[in-house]
RNA sequence: GGUCCCAUCGUCUAGCGGCCUAGGACGCUGGCCUCUCACGCCGGAGACACGGGUUCGAUUCCCGUUGGGACCA
């Protein structure tokens, strides 16, 4: 209905381990500026570092943008696939004198650079290369660039406003490798003016790298496209999230039963904001999202916070696809075996009385796991607790009353209850709570004629009776 | 060490010179509801880093200090 407008963005990770959060964060943005301006997103695999990059990881990374929802229009691109376009560009560069040979070792520059500092000078590029005329024998060269020396180079950044680096301060960066592969910063300028990218989403952690980019881009003869660099997403200590923050990868939050929507509305109010409101659903955020809402400060990932829009997902989620995952994970945990599916609409049933007090579908897996088990282990302290001596007359008085009720849902069997309540003069949670013990083994459960109900009449009294049985 | 960025409750943030005795959300907390736990509802504590300017007036603009972060090495 609508025809796409020039705006083209991508998503650039190196596939070196997982899908992180602040991975995941760059992409939705991107994505959401794409979808927002009716753009064009690409995903482009960053592979040139050919040590860490693996195909699993690239497998990783495709699997969490699909279970996201965070579809690209073009893509994946490898920029192994693309060397040899990398190495016509250096090989202009080279010819046009804007770039040259390099012979030094890394242990020679290394050696130099503690020298300067040493002496007090900053540790850059001495630029022994330069004035090289002839290659020296038996050294394969890395490529650097001739960068400029005098005058300034502006990055105007949609987010920062513009930010001036003195191009002095810049040395010779080195774009190729002696292995003859580009290095990060250039492979992504080639790439970027290649693919059209009109606008750069990307970390903070780059800013620095954006001046020696511009450089290149106009060395190149190429327009630089726009920027725009997110602030950094940190952990409960304030530093660069990782691993030792907790989860950080997809994956996990995946096995820890987030869904995916409460993930992307609470990464997306990670550093942008839209006046007061916290709940968005992803059309919501596309309609909303601009650049200019998003923050300059760094933000600090909030578990707690991220738990709350599970839980409030997990309110919203329809009944029938919280039962499928939550299903899959019982057979994942070898609660249930394959081919020995509970029925679908009982267990639906199931499902929407544990909805309430799930803040993730692993809470409700667990929660659901008495209602499947044939034998239930009961709570010790539940146990001293509620199944005490004078409760296991009213228990029996209570199955007995319960095996005529027909048919057994929650408003036959409240009366029961109220009934027995009555009779003994005692309160209903002196009879509620060991029933509860008796059935799920704990304290902690739905209403406890909803749990009734769904465990059912033979489930139910055959446990009622076991707890009292077992009241010494 | 150099360069760059950033700075409102514990956390995410609103605020784009007077509407601010600073609003919302998570978390924390008091109460209500109640068969447990939750949910829900009502209430509470809790922040403009500091110092200078500019201005009739600064959370908001400028400078510095401090603090934090990132990159390069």
């Amino acid at each position: 209905m609508t025809t796409k407008s020039n705006v083209r963005v991508r998503f650039a990770p190196s596939p070196t381990g997982a899908l992180h959060i602040g991975g995941v964060r760059t992409a939705l943005f991107n994505w959401l500026y794409a979808r927002h301006n009716n753009g064009t997103f690409i995903l482009r695999i960053e592979d040139t570092d050919q040590t860490r990059s693996t195909d699993e990881s690239i497998k990783i990374i495709l699997d969490g943008m699909k279970w996201l929802g965070l579809d690209w229009n073009e893509g994946p691109f490898r920029q192994t696939e693309r060397l040899d376009i990398y190495r016509a560009h250096i090989d202009t560069l080279l010819k046009e004198g804007r770039a040259y040979y390099c012979y030094c070792t890394p242990e020679e520059l290394d050696a130099r650079r503690k020298e300067a500092m040493a002496a007090g000078r900053p540790p850059k590029y001495d630029r022994k290369c330069r004035s090289l005329t002839a290659p020296i024998e038996g050294r394969t060269p890395a490529v650097r660039f001739l960068s400029a020396d005098e005058g300034q180079t502006i990055v105007r950044d949609l987010i920062r406003g513009a930010v001036t680096f003195e191009n002095q301060q810049l040395d010779d960066l080195i774009i190729q490798r002696s292995d003859g592969l580009p290095t990060y910063n250039f492979a992504v300028v080639v790439d970027d003016v290649t693919m059209d990218i009109t606008h750069v989403i990307r970390g903070d952690d780059h800013l620095n790298n954006t001046p020696r980019q511009i450089q290149l881009y106009q060395a190149l003869g190429f327009e630089p496209p726009k920027f725009a660099h997110l602030p950094m997403i940190l952990g409960s200590d304030k530093t660069k999230l990782s691993k030792r923050h907790g989860a950080t990868a997809v994956t996990e939050y995946i096995d820890l039963g987030y869904l995916p929507e409460a993930l992307v509305n609470y990464i997306a109010r990670l550093g942008w904001s839209h006046g007061d409101q916290e709940i968005f659903s992803l059309q919501e955020l596309i309609d909303a999202f601009t650049l200019e809402s998003v923050g300059k400060a760094p933000s600090v990932f909030n578990q707690e916070k991220c738990v709350w829009l599970n839980h409030h997902y997990i309110q919203q989620a329809d009944p029938g696809r919280l039962a499928g995952l939550v299903l899959d994970l019982l057979k994942k945990d070898g609660v249930l075996k394959q081919g020995s599916e509970p029925d679908l609409e009982w267990f639906k049933k199931l499902v929407k009385i544990l909805t309430e007090r799930s803040h993730t579908l692993v809470e409700m897996k667990n929660a659901a796991i008495p209602f499947l088990v044939d034998d239930i282990q009961l709570d010790e302290k539940a146990k001293t607790k509620h199944l005490t001596p004078d409760v296991a007359p009213l228990l029996i008085e209570l199955a007995t009353k319960l095996k005529t009720v027909e048919p057994f849902t929650h408003t036959e069997i409240e009366p029961i209850f109220n009934a027995l309540v009555a009779e003994k003069g005692i309160k209903l949670g002196k009879i509620a709570q060991p029933v509860r013990v008796a059935l799920t083994g704990g304290t902690v459960s739905p209403g406890i004629y909803e749990v009734i109900e769904v465990m059912g009449k033979e489930k139910t009294i055959k446990r009622i009776e076991a707890a009292a049985a077992g009241i010494k």
